[in-house]
DNA sequence: CTGAAAGCGCTTACAG
DNA sequence: CTGAAAGCGCTTACAG
């Protein structure tokens, strides 16, 4: 299918230009003295050859003549004969997390290397949202879904197994569905692992959204290795959370009020609620990096550019992004797949080490 | 068209769960024993009534069968039908660049309302991707094109007007096209009355992108106005560079190596890269909103949350985008539309006032 | 190797 | 008020 858009791009260009009307297989077979049916066979022949569809004459002089006038396949035409739209719908809780946004763009990457475009749309975790855009999304006829804002125990993964929706999932996982993710529960662990070998010993967790299994896994990963490195984790020392600076900020007061003595590290389950608590930490005269350790997750572009550098676990959610496509692939192809976790890495920075090197890592940036 | 997809919420939902068959027009002409093109006239006629297209009680049974079966029109056959496809293309530099992301939403939300779905690419504001992305949008036969990543002077546009496909810019503005942007002049302006105001005489600006209105317009805003006031901008005074953090650094460098006096007050034309210059300001010594004051711009939702809450002008990023959806529609039923600016404001935090009370603006939300 | 036909699901004049 | 036909642009068996 992809032989079709070059046409549109290169040396063609200004015979593209010139035509704003489009150009059919009829008006191409027509000009060549052939049937529509003759230029369609050949057109979906190997690039090179024939392959048995044509004579290579033929072959050339319809590819020549498809290239020259820009001729593009109209995808509606091809939907509504096949079956298949090549359109992927991608749902998110919202594009203006960075987190999401990212994904997306390796998903978008991924997906027109597939020949395929995408929707995406904006659910804001909230459940009649995800449901009404996932009707939206089907009623465009999408081949399939990657939906990145699953709530664990939510029954829309269910309904659209039952209605036969080829789907995947995205950053956050559900049991008994495939999914492309970060290992979470490795990230939480990362944090474990750096904060006890930094001699903390009293520390707290800003553990998220309890739907969320990014927030349950981190946590879980967090806690589960703090337990075995031989350390203590008060039930008050975990508190849910929203995702955001104001979720941070509550949380973090919470922690303070609540837990003595009081942590002297605090991990928060992504960088926005992190950046919350730091903000709650400095009105209350506590200095991050000096009283206490502040370590994030997601390594989102401003973590390494706060005046204090925020420690983060950085995840690869590019290649997630391009994973869940590629996963989506295998079940639209009616294979079976697994789910797909990769792997994060680690970044500390000035607000949780006293001693370390710091790992300057550059982030993404802004183009308005 | 609406009322199509209403059939698939609320009470429906379990019928339409259940099947996973697509119902289509002829399946619920040959349920009630009418012709196809019976069902397609009365589902096209007003809501209530039959609006003389067919019998009241014929439409009464139609228009239940449709709910009941939770019928909805295939896209790609009346697509293929009327030549609309009630697609949107969307072109942004970068979905993981917030301002872009929100404008997004907005444009998600008004084109949904008017049954018209969207499309979004990145195109990283390479010229050659804008081309390529453009040729994918319009390949998919999208009925319009909302460009947000616009450079000034480049051939695209023009292109576009030739091969007469309808589009809007939004987020920049190319004079002669029809743009939602905000009122970047007046930002600037708004900047240069606070800084003035603030006892400020020597000042630089961190200007962005020759390329994007947005930098222009703001840069010129704020110089004229300055001039206006009675100040004095020499050139190197006035530094572009890139968008991002990095590019806030650099020209912060630039700036303090070429400007005597030190200037007191620096205008980053966007807030990456006033947080950038935050940055080369701290690794100075020199103390943000103490010995020297920083405004951005477009109050992304960090601004408020850094340790020294920047000031910044908030621009109205999801009207804007919202707007340019309404403008497009308009293009598209023929209408000649006018540009559009919709006016910002200026948000004084820590950065920049020794003596102001503090504006605490919370902005949006982490979910992933 | 190529043509001709059927049909995907819809809409829209045109009859009656 | 309703039916029947044509056709949007494509693909895909089926002939020959």
């Amino acid at each position: 299918m992809m032989q079709f858009l070059e046409c549109r791009q290169g040396n063609e260009l200004n015979e593209s230009l010139s035509g704003s009307v489009t150009v059919t297989l009829k008006d191409l077979a027509k000009e060549l003295g052939v049937h529509p049916s003759t230029v369609s066979r050949i057109l979906h022949s190997g690039t090179e050859g024939a392959r048995g569809a044509a004579s290579v004459a033929t072959a050339e002089r319809v590819r020549d003549l498809a290239r020259k006038r820009g001729y593009s396949p109209d995808p509606q035409a091809t939907g509504l004969r096949t079956g298949r739209t090549h359109l992927l719908g991608v749902i998110v809780p919202r594009l203006s997390d960075l987190v999401l946004a990212i994904m997306y763009e390796g998903i978008e990457e991924a997906a027109a290397e597939l020949g395929y475009s995408t929707f995406v749309m904006n659910s804001r975790d909230n459940p009649e949202e995800q449901r009404r855009k996932t009707d939206t999304m089907l009623a465009r006829r999408v081949d399939g879904l990657i939906i990145g804002d699953a709530h664990l125990n939510s029954g829309l993964l269910r309904d659209l197994t039952v209605r036969k929706v080829p789907f995947v999932l995205v950053n956050r996982s559900v049991p008994g569905y495939p999914s492309a993710t970060c290992d979470d529960v490795l990230g939480g662990q990362l944090v474990a692992d750096h904060l006890w070998s930094e001699g903390h010993r009293d520390v707290a967790v800003i553990a998220g959204e309890r739907y969320a299994s990014t927030a349950v896994d981190r946590t879980a990963g967090f806690v589960d290795r703090w337990r075995f490195l031989g350390g203590q984790i008060p039930p008050e020392a975990v508190v849910w959370s929203h995702f955001d600076t104001a979720g941070g900020r509550e949380a973090t007061g919470t922690i303070l009020t609540n837990c003595t003595p009081r942590p002297t590290a605090l991990f928060a389950v992504n960088d926005f609620a992190a950046i919350g608590a730091m903000g709650a930490l400095r009105s209350r005269g506590l200095s991050v990096g000096h009283h206490i350790a502040v370590v994030g997750f997601n390594d989102t572009s401003l973590a390494s550019e706060l005046p204090i550098p925020l420690s983060s676990v950085r995840s690869p959610m590019l290649d997630i992004g391009r994973t869940a496509v590629q996963l989506l692939k295998r079940v639209l192809d009616g294979e079976h797949v697994e789910s797909v976790k990769l792997k994060p890495v680690l970044c500390v920075r000035e607000s949780s080490a006293w001693t370390e090197t710091l790992a300057a890592v550059p982030g993404p940036s802004e183009s308005d």
